[in-house]
DNA sequence: TGCCAGGCCGGGT
DNA sequence: ACCCGGCATGGC
């Protein structure tokens, strides 16, 4: 049984491949950039993140020491089309302390930490849970670590190979116990999902058109969430 | 027009 | 260990 769901997870992967081709994500330069736009993307339309990474980026701010020092208030003026842009301030704060504090601001630095260990720290940092710290690990730093996202429940629940019910951790571990261990497979395949997500499989899907259509279960209970 | 987006936290049960 | 309200803008 194991082994059919390593078979169709693969299936499905390039299913996707050959719909979307390489997607090369992150959308973002540097290291730094992927890291401010995991934490605004936080349950949020990535176009509206385009725009505050943008207006960081014309004042010249994209980078550790400027936004370090920047007063708060500031910060949350020109992320504010990202939404909940006081929080989010709070939030990229909180990581650029933890940065300085731990790495003197070297972003090298920190992912020189062993994969785990580097986790559980972002972990400990206010506003970084484990979607974002995981999106941080794998783009930001190429370590090979899976992605979990809603996109990612819903669509495979939805396919049956999950039931809706698993904690973040838990599906995380049901991919990477699935799945090849290459980064370059976790990377290409979570920007799938986001992408296959944002098409068809919202909170009311869109199955008719789905690339992924005939992965679906004969009588699945396609239904909202 | 209302619903929704690549979560996370803090407080309550 | 869960469950829930709060956080906020912009696009369709």
């Amino acid at each position: 049984m194991p082994k059919n769901v390593a078979k169709t997870l693969i299936a499905m992967h390039r299913r996707l491949d050959k719909h979307f081709g390489p997607l090369h994500w992150w959308p973002g330069e540097t290291q730094f950039e992927i890291i401010v736009g995991a934490i605004l993307t936080q349950n949020t339309a990535w176009t509206n993140v385009e725009k505050a990474i943008a207006n960081i980026k014309a004042a010249g701010a994209l980078s550790p020491e400027a936004l370090h020092r920047m007063p708060p208030a500031r910060l949350a003026g020109m992320i504010r089309p990202s939404g909940y842009f006081n929080i989010k301030a709070k939030r990229l704060k909180s990581f650029l302390d933890f940065l300085f504090r731990e790495y003197g601001g070297i972003l090298d630095r920190m992912f020189r930490e062993r994969p785990g260990a580097l986790r559980e720290k972002l972990l400990a940092v206010n506003g970084i849970g484990p979607e974002t710290a995981d999106s941080i690990l794998l783009y930001a730093g190429r370590i090979m670590t899976f992605v979990v996202d809603a996109y990612t429940k819903r669509i495979f629940s939805r396919h049956g190979l999950l039931t809706g019910k698993e904690k973040y951790d838990e599906v995380k571990q049901f991919f990477e116990a699935n799945l090849p261990r290459k980064t370059q497979l976790y990377n290409e395949y979570h920007a799938q999902i986001v992408n296959i997500g944002k098409l068809f499989c919202r909170r009311v899907p869109r199955c008719a058109a789905c690339p992924l259509r005939p992965f679906l279960p004969k009588k699945s209970a396609i239904r909202a969430i």
